[in-house]
DNA sequence: TCTACTTTTGGAATCGATTCCAAATTGGAG
DNA sequence: CTCCAATTTGGAATCGATTCCAAAAGTAGA
């Protein structure tokens, strides 16, 4: 049994087509009788208007596509359900893919917005160049959040990474800390963006460039743990380590507490994200709470301005507050 | 400016829309000649071709719809990841979202497939009934992965959570635990599996239902604490504890130590996924290791099959083996 | 009952890419 | 140079839902 179409049911219903697509689209230019009879025959043949049919005609498709690296972790994952929130509430669906930071895969999706096959896009960590970011934002409907590439038309929704950066960093020093390390990401513009505010806070505080330590790398827990390997050979060791990630501060107070040294009274440790694992580890972890859940919400709200107002290309960052969570990984 | 159409390009390139067409599909039947003079118009004008226009005519969208309560379990992640990958290497795009356990954001979602947005669905946990999942395999291609509904058509990818919980509180008898307890979800269909085998393992050993603790809630790290919390009221306190997810586990050890009790020389704790969390618990926790990626490439092979072969309507569950990692959490 | 409305309806045109068929062109053999 | 086959091309028809316009039906007032 083939797919009915509006043809279908205005055959059943014993009208035309015109009165079919009337109901469906709730006009209010229908008898009372007439919409009972095409409810009836739709119900009757289990009809459902073809999505590309309909997005054809109206050249729009109520459906908007997010785009991260990969979905694991807690901060897009939260993100993403503020927006899924707000574009439920306006009637989108959205869809979130991961690229795997693989070049062509990101190609690939981001395709989908220049063929027409969402109607506009989220952006949380693009591999692709800033040029390439920006040059798709001057003619498509494309939000940027979390990571905000650093140009001409940039726009989108995040913390200030460096000021977070910079506030643990200083409480990190407040706490005693002199010695300090990072873990970080420069390959992330927000990875560079911290490791400025940690830079700052150390000159402020009057600690010079050499008196510091910083290891790079990915974001996951072994490489938490293998980096720490790497500051432990210091000497002297540094007692104040600033992480990139809840993930990599759980590694990095593994590695701590495996060499036998103490957190915080030994080395103070503090993460960023506020994700669950800041809970689950020992100690619990002093961490910047990003307000992932709105920065969703406010990046839908962004790109739904720029999908329905088309010549609307209001530019510039949307900063949120984040929140230092000060617990047990450090000293006070 | 507006989008460029087939028609303009084969005004551009003078030629007629028949042959751009044919450029696009790399059709043989092209001379050399008029090829590169569409792919100049194509490059000139910008032209991408409308995916709802392709997707009407050729009635087809190359593009898939993964469903998952959330997107932050490792496993979905991991599996989703496969899915993708398979996916890719067929010339579709999966996509995924969340429907937060909510039915009728879920029937939104399946609404893509009946209104043909997407090709196939991939479901990971299925809000709606059992029947109604089994009605819609009936007549769409859908898949199921991890939590398959147990019915007529019942089909999908999963491991044999029953054998797999077997096999791991065998373990934890086998290590002297005598006094077992579980902390499952029996809302899931896997989760009344793991009970079953549980149960079943228990059994065999002699350890009578009374004998037996159980606690009932989501997979979280703090309802893992709070439940924990209950059983820790026992008297006598259990001495083995399996938790239908790592997360869980880890919030049980640390619950656990919390008390002043050891893991897992007072308590033996066992997980369940081999995500990340087994590791970054202390002590590492024993579980079961699920062959996710793999799931997820097999999922994506069964719907394949299911979307290009309209009639063949495979049935049946395929079981991936499962691996028991033992790690410090329980006795040896 | 007739006029002047408003409400409701039918159906053709439309969106843009693909595909099929027939026509045009090319190439090679004789 | 002719003829037949193979290659290439143009363009109309098609997919299914929406929308616009004109026509039909309904309603109310006089």
């Amino acid at each position: 049994m083939a797919r009915a179409t509006v043809q279908d049911v205005a055959k059943t219903a014993g009208v035309s087509v015109g009165t079919v697509s009337r109901v469906l689209n709730k006009s209010p230019a229908v008898s009372e009788s007439s919409k009972e009879k095409v409810t009836a025959a739709i119900r009757q043949l289990n009809y459902r208007p073809l999505a590309s049919a309909r997005d054809l005609r109206r050249d729009r498709t109520l459906r908007i596509l997010a785009l991260a690296k990969n979905l694991n972790s807690p901060i897009i994952s939260e993100a993403f359900r503020g927006v899924g929130d707000a574009a439920a509430s306006s009637g989108y669906v959205s869809l979130i893919a991961p690229t795997a930071g693989d070049p062509e895969r990101e190609q690939q999706l981001v395709d989908m917005l220049r063929n027409g096959s969402v109607d506009g896009l989220i952006m949380f960590s693009p591999t692709m160049p800033d040029e390439d970011v920006d040059e798709m934002a001057e003619q498509l409907s494309v939000v940027q959040v979390c990571e905000i590439a650093d140009s001409e038309a940039a726009f989108g929704v995040s913390i200030d990474d460096r000021q977070a950066a910079f506030d643990i960093t200083r409480h990190l020093i407040e706490t005693g800390g002199r010695r300090l390390a990072m873990i970080g990401n420069r390959a992330a513009r927000s990875g560079r963006l911290r490791e400025e505010g940690f830079r700052q806070a150390a000159a402020e505080a009057g600690i010079s460039r050499e008196q510091t330590l910083f290891a790079e790398g990915e974001f996951d827990f072994h490489t938490g743990r293998r980096l720490t390997r790497e500051l432990l050979k210091a000497d002297p060791l540094p007692d104040a380590v600033f992480c990139g990630s809840d993930t990599v501060a759980a590694g990095c107070v593994r590695e701590i507490t495996d060499a036998g040294l103490r957190v915080p009274d030994d080395i103070a440790v503090a993460g960023f994200d506020d994700s669950v694992q800041a809970e689950m580890c020992v100690p619990e972890l002093t961490t910047i709470r990003q307000p992932a859940y709105d920065m969703g919400r406010l990046a839908f709200e962004e790109l739904l301005a720029r999908m329905t107002v088309p010549g609307v290309h209001r530019r510039g960052r949307t900063f949120l507050p984040h929140e230092l969570v000060i617990r047990d990984s450090t000293k006070n």
